[in-house]
DNA sequence: GCTGTTTTTAATAGACCTATTAAATAATTC
DNA sequence: GAATTATTTAATAGGTCTATTAAAAACAGC
């Protein structure tokens, strides 16, 4: 049962290349070059490349729900509360730079595949309990009069746009400017406090 | 003398292809198809289908320079220019909803491509001119005192992350809850004046 | 209406892709 | 260690795709 070898081995380099290079790009002879072995055991594992795909990013997606969930929960205010999450979605992106890409490419586009991100994540009770969470706290905030009356979606669709976009538009900006990976680990964080600070700036009551 | 005739018959199918479906799940046989001639003619008008992509997105890319430009030389004040460039910004995206999806697939992810979004957008002295504007209009807020600190380049990022994103995000939101047009364009309609306040309130100093 | 040029077609080469099959190898069980 | 099961391979069917070629059709000028 050396089984989980070839297996995983297949699903690890298929997540890289479909990340890297999308899923009609990416050929079951690619996949199974990197690992090495038979074309055919793409099909002996996982039936077809669409299976293989959807386990993948059922798995992708899965992660990114439980990462929200961590946030969730506590008992802060919705000023402690926005830096944390950004702090935590840009941290996750940080370390995904493409996964931005492959889920607008792959599950937004798509319109079978849009399923998968109502299904894996906004029906979810953890992702509901955030959003929960998220309304609560602003709310709060808003009968306080410390932030002009605003939307959860808005808000939570202002830090999404903003963080996705930068990695979005990183591989422009690394032409362009940013030579090594140092200047671009600088850039992302200076990004990520310019952000917040825009957020926090446009719903606050000075 | 018909040629323009389905050479630009060719190029407008592919046009719709290419953005709806990006341009390796689109063959030349789909575009031949929608026009209703041979398929040999792609090759004979644009050698490859590459070139005939490079070609339309050229054209495309030369429309949103100069729908840019025509915001740039004025003199107005910042708190103006910004709601202006957003409604313009919107409006065009409107007009081509999926647009920002083939930018993103197609010209950033693609290093080959990216040089076009470079020569054909960024080294061409409209944008300049365009860039100098903003930059002027805002050192003259900072220096004012009526917004805090912030480069030209980190506005005009948020301007069109929240832009582009409202766009990105959308095909999830109709299959959520707008279930019909006019609720895509009211969606969009309170999106762009939600944006427009949030970048306008996080960056003015009060 | 004939001649030369341009446009369009049909046919196809050559490449690659996914999924299937049958056979070979490796692992496990008794 | 023979039988059974699981894994891996080679070979290939059947499809689609782009680009090329040669021939047919449409069009121009004279």
């Amino acid at each position: 049962m050396a089984k989980k070898n070839l297996e995983s081995g297949i699903m690890t380099a298929a997540e890289k290349l479909f990340i890297e290079k999308g899923f009609e790009a990416t050929s079951t002879t690619d996949i199974t070059k990197m690992v090495g072995c038979n074309q055919a055991l793409v099909n002996y594992y996982f039936r077809t490349k669409e299976k293989l795909f959807q386990q993948i990013f059922s798995q992708k997606l899965d992660h990114i729900l439980s990462f929200m969930t961590l946030e969730s929960n506590q008992n802060i205010s919705l000023f402690d509360f926005i830096p944390q999450f950004i702090n935590a979605y840009f941290e996750e992106l940080s370390n995904n730079r493409k996964l931005p890409f492959i889920i607008i490419n792959e599950l937004v586009i798509n319109k079978e595949r849009r399923k998968f991100i109502r299904e894996e994540i906004i029906l979810k009770e953890q992702f509901q309990n955030y959003y929960s969470t998220l309304t609560r706290l602003v709310k709060a905030e808003i009968e306080k009069g410390t932030i002009r009356n605003i939307d959860t979606s808005d808000l939570l669709l202002h830090i999404i746009s903003l963080t996705v976009f930068t990695f979005i538009s990183l591989p422009l900006y690394e032409d362009f400017f940013l030579k090594d990976e140092v200047a671009v680990r600088n850039y992302v964080a200076a990004r990520k406090e310019e952000i917040i600070t825009l957020i926090i700036n446009g719903i606050r009551v000075n």
